[in-house]
DNA sequence: TTATCTTATATCGCATCTTGATATATAGCG
DNA sequence: CGCTATATATCAAGATGCGATATAAGATAA
């Protein structure tokens, strides 16, 4: 370990696509810092159960995303009558924030143009172009 | 060649999320039949240059996309004309189509919901939840 | 002719990512 | 005491991503 070499790379499209786990975690971080078992539970929650993401996703895309500075450890505790001294906090930093917003820019984008060719070829069966 | 087992995964929720390039090649084949090297540009053109498909990329995700039954290889030829003996075409299955179906609606869910979340945090940072 | 470019398919190896299994440990409940 | 929930962490196996490399045919330019 030792003093990480803090990535300068502070360019967000570079980083794209997020791995689905980054943009699950990421989105869970949003409206504040949690610890690694609460983000388990919000991004079950906020898939509607969809997606359940277990320690070995968990604590590998944690690591990558420390290392990436995408997430940064808080030392802030909550009230202690709420705390639980084995939690460790992880907060949303900057580049992680702009990075979940071009994530969700380039799926918008990636979307809207999908609707859009599905919804042109449905009288174009198997044509072919040059 | 011989009898390729038909995978009998009629359910396209189980195959979400879609790998990134699978989700492009299918997106690049929506509009009709199309060969490799053509995918290979369509991608480009249709994320504006911002993805760069290689063949070490195309080449695997088609051999995997073929085994899940998400496309096919098409013996029908365009305008001999046109063509070059060396092509070989690929078409979306149903599966597939299905498939490019729900993962759009997945994007545009979890593009929603973070947008919902990004807007509401904007004053509650560092806010701790139990 | 020769060299180079574009088209076209394909594989290899390394790195990254995903996931289930496993491990450790504390707290609370019956 | 055993069981469940909470909490963090690692491992191995498989899937995926991607640059590099190989092969080869047709087109084009020197």
């Amino acid at each position: 370990m030792g003093v990480d070499p803090i990535p300068m790379n502070t360019e967000p499209s570079d980083l794209l696509p997020l791995a689905t786990s980054h943009m699950h975690i990421l989105m869970a971080l949003v409206d504040g810092a949690k610890h690694g078992y609460a983000i388990m539970q919000e991004v079950e929650t906020l898939t509607e159960r969809s997606v359940t993401m277990g320690p070995g996703t968990l604590y590998g895309a944690i690591k990558r995303m420390l290392q990436a500075g995408l997430v940064e450890e808080s030392d802030e505790r909550p009230d202690p009558a709420l705390d639980d001294e084995r939690r460790r906090y992880y907060r949303i930093t900057d580049l992680g924030t702009r990075l979940l917003d071009a994530e969700v820019h380039r799926m918008e984008q990636i979307s809207r143009e999908a609707r859009m060719r599905m919804a042109g070829a449905a009288s174009s069966w198997n044509r072919f172009h040059d």
